[in-house]
DNA sequence: CTTGTATTGCAAACTGTTCGCATTACTGTA
DNA sequence: TACAGTAATGCGAACAGTTTGCAATACAAG
């Protein structure tokens, strides 16, 4: 079951399995789009299962973020949006109506490579943010009519 | 010279050109390493030959952006960063020092093309954020000792 | 069950950014 | 060059997202 699988995931990193933390954890779990603070405690307020203090959800995920657990997603909004940290992506944002979609293809590889080849100043590198901003399908019928 | 290329772009972009504007745009030649609101208003008020406020430059970078003389870098950070729209780059930082490399080096358009394909949702691509994140070899020189 | 400490809730603070409005200064025209 | 109309500025206040201090709570280890 979800509860035990984010408990044990809490366990492993040496924090506290607290109600908060897993029912953070599950709000990630239904949606695949990344989420914000304010938008966790929405889904958790409505939900009316538990409830947690906007606070409580944004210390949270500093926690979460530092053991691995969730990862920060730049998708130029204005508020931090994370997602769970399982299977390496990126994602594709419709600038008109927000929808995201995720996709694994990644050559991030490549333009490392090429980028410490070419740079004196960097050797190592550690992390990418390869992001897409487009127009869906759907926006750009709609703007056709 | 300078001010009268910047008064030229601002013509262009049919607003009107004044010293705050320049003022502005000057700052951004200076330093090729994008820049926040607060940073350009520190480098005015030390330069002291233009005074301008903090909520001019966060209207004028709104202006300038859309008319696309500078453009938004995401870099994590907690505040926005521009630089001048010129040539298309991308950037590597430093998370120890916060240092900044650009490299020409881009294959957002083979990305493109593999989402494009298998992709229902979307089929037009207008932008895409590309930015590493390492360690420069000058603090990992530093972290050995 | 008891105890020690991590975590929570709540309120207040803080930071980056935006907005309203009166004043100023560009720009086009005469 | 003078003038008028309007875009842009400065200032203060508002705002949104996020962080923090502190007392109360609830996990987890023994
Ligand atoms: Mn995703
Ligand atoms: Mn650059
Ligand atoms: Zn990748
Ligand atoms: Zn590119």
């Amino acid at each position: 079951m979800k509860h035990e699988y984010f408990s044990s995931v809490l366990k492993k990193c040496g924090v506290k399995v607290t109600k908060q933390r897993v029912a953070i954890l599950e709000v990630f779990e239904e949606g695949c789009k990344p989420i914000s603070a304010e938008g966790i405690f929405g889904v958790l307020k409505k939900s009316k299962k538990v409830s947690v203090d906007l606070a409580t959800i944004y210390r949270n995920l500093q926690v979460l973020e530092a053991h691995k657990v969730i990862r920060r997603v730049d998708l130029r909004g204005d508020s931090q949006l994370y997602e769970l940290g399982g299977h390496h992506h990126h994602h594709i944002l419709c600038t008109a109506c927000g929808a995201t979609e995720g996709f694994d293809f990644c050559i991030a590889n490549t333009i490392e490579k090429h980028v410490v080849k070419q740079s004196k100043k960097f050797k190592v590198i550690t992390e990418h943010a390869v992001e897409l901003f487009g127009i869906c399908s759907e926006c750009v019928s709609k703007s056709k009519k």
